[in-house]
DNA sequence: CTGGATCCAGCAAGATACTG
DNA sequence: CAGTATCTTGCTGGATCCAG
């Protein structure tokens, strides 16, 4: 799984985008910053998600130390998973990207696409 | 090429993630923060990346509104890239990327990784 | 010589079914 | 309910070719 050993970036940047880079794993890790979440609540709110991806971002992600995976032994299964003390540092990240999304949605909205683009 | 129409979010991060969250999109966008860049200039910022997929992923960014694309009609060909005001926008969104790299390489470089991680 | 497009191979992501 | 295995699909990556 080799978990990022010490490359050398060009810029700073890299890294971040490195660990938080996957497909699905910002947005697993917003959902992660309101708090513990099973593995049916995480595949409920990503519609989107396929079993085995969520899986294996989740692995990833705790393979880097930024989530904990905690198992209940217990019928029927229970997984919770949860920001670590470094994945809540990246509640900066998380945030802001979250801000500019409302933002910017807003922006399309208010504006609506005004300039051009043909397309459809 | 559908640029992102409105669609439905679950949360607002997932508008921005469609925006940004192209393989190479978020290391691109924190080089022009840095200034408006040529095109050799991207590549050579970023080794990594193909020529096809750096004008790929600057295509979809400047469908989106996200960066300037500005061509010089000379010989030798020039083409510049530069952050519209939607892209400077996401200047709180690059910076933390860039920080929290940061602070995640030194974490990692005094600490060592600690705890298992035994490969190599 | 720079920037971009096309073609094909390889791998990661999507979908579904199955096990504990 | 959580995770695995398998197959199919589509995107990424590399080389090559084209336009200015």
């Amino acid at each position: 799984m080799e978990a990022r050993s010490k490359r050398t970036y060009n810029i700073p940047a890299e890294a971040t985008i490195e660990v938080i880079g996957g497909k699905w794993k910002m947005l697993i890790l917003c959902h992660l910053t309101y708090g513990p979440k099973r593995t049916s609540e995480l595949k409920k709110a990503m519609p989107g998600i396929t079993q085995k991806m969520l899986t294996q971002q989740l692995r990833e992600l705790e393979d880097d130390g930024i989530i904990i995976r905690t198992v209940y032994n217990q019928v029927p299964p229970k997984v919770v998973y949860e920001l670590s003390e470094i994945g809540e540092s990246l509640s900066g990240v998380l945030d802001q990207l979250c801000e500019w999304g409302e933002a910017f949605i807003q922006g399309r909205l208010s504006r609506g696409r005004k300039e051009g683009s043909i397309r459809e």
